[in-house]
DNA sequence: CGCATTGTTGACTGATATCAAGAGCTGTGG
DNA sequence: CCACAGCTCTTGATATCAGTCAACAATGCG
């Protein structure tokens, strides 16, 4: 079971957004300095660990979140028990944008890797986007953005074999594009992103690395063998 | 092959959104009698046939639209020639939001069942939402409802053994709450919906009408049980 | 009334789920 | 430092479900 992390000991202080290395990719990347007076005091920023959660399908809050660094992942439940990972969710990413319509979050977000992130109110969305079309125009983009990201979960990771489905899943999660390297999930969540078995994605992942496809590295880092991937993908 | 019809061909004059029986329900709910003036003029209406396309994924256009009465479906391509229905579009839904943001339409929109729509302009939106902030939110509602629509694809629709995904669509596709009535798909679309073949979509289908869980009462409308399907949906 | 398309069904095959056991790894406490 | 408990990963044997290929029935259209 993941263990949860309370907030106030994931707290890590206020952020400062002016000096966000990520500032330009993120969703106030577009304000004004003098903004910044406005928006610094309620934005805090928090470290979490594997296993955390950050929030629970159902809760209704009032906070959105952009990922600094790390990965989550959102999760839904079946009514038989059953689950699915229907996003991810990293570096640069918004998180919670349901909150902005006062809606329930629709996912459990569960932290995959260890990971910074900024909290801020939904109220502070709304006083900024009240007369600045650009940030409405931004929040758009991200709900356009993950809807893009589910269409291609659907077709590319719900699609097709066990391979074709293992191999899109890791030329998806390419970081490095010059080194070609990724790191892998564990098994199980790896099949729940897939919609296969636990014991299928480790048979696949182990028959992946048997043929050399795939190479650690490191413990957390594989080298990918992108075009034969690629041609398993497209089958 | 779908036969295609050319936008001359369903055009059916300009929309009166005044008399619009889905005013309430439409994009533009919230706007005031004075708006029209502006609005009018750019919106036309489209009746279309089964089969039509709308628009082709990746094609780059300036307009959107709302479905008045009919559906469509919104199909991907895999690189295999593979393809998946990745959601549906009725009665009161929005159409091509992606346009709104410069972007190419993410798939192909083609007509299942008679239908009506209204076609505007990007620019109008644009126009129109630029000192009307409600009209934003019921675009970000929009994206939203996509989402989730999505999300539920693929935990509902791509998760589980034939019997239960087909449960489950059926189960989505009530239209008359009351009466417990649909409308199905031909067996190649439910096939493409659930990421199952056409023979077991068929079969799957075959299997729950023997059952009684479907009982034709026209040629176009099935009554369902919905217990016992709800049964099966859930394991 | 044919012809084309869609739906149904059968036989067979193959991929993945399931159940089960063991291997490898990590952290803990004696 | 070692032993052990609790993980995850791997692998094997078997069962089952769905895919494939093929034939034919039903339906609709010109």
């Amino acid at each position: 079971m993941a263990k949860s992390v309370t907030l106030r000991e994931a707290w890590a202080g206020d952020a400062d957004c002016r000096t966000c290395a990520l500032r330009t990719s993120m969703l106030f990347a577009d304000l004004e300095a003098a903004d910044f007076e406005i928006i610094h005091e309620p934005i805090e920023q928090f470290n979490f660990k594997a296993g955390a959660v950050l929030y629970h399908s159902g809760d209704r809050d009032e906070y959105m979140f952009t990922v600094r660094s790390g990965a989550l992942k959102l999760v839904q439940y079946l009514a038989d028990g059953n689950l699915r990972i229907v996003r991810l969710v990293r570096s640069g990413d918004v998180l919670g944008l349901e909150a902005l319509l006062d809606e329930c979050y629709q996912h459990d977000a569960v932290v995959l890797q260890p990971t910074e992130l900024c909290r801020f109110p939904v109220q502070l969305v709304q006083t900024l986007a009240h007369d600045n079309s650009k940030l409405y125009r931004e929040l758009m983009t991200r709900w356009q953005r993950a809807l893009t990201e589910a269409d291609a979960w659907l077709t590319e990771l719900s699609t097709g074999s066990a391979r074709q489905r293992m191999a899109r899943l890791l030329l998806r999660l390419i970081q490095d594009s010059t080194r070609n390297t990724c790191q892998l999930f564990n098994r199980e969540d790896m099949g729940a992103m897939l919609g296969i078995t636990t014991e299928t994605a480790s048979r696949t992942v182990a028959s992946f690395k048997r043929e050399d496809l795939i190479i650690e590295i490191t413990p957390t880092e594989y080298l990918l063998d992108v075009l034969s991937l690629r041609r398993i993908a497209e089958d």
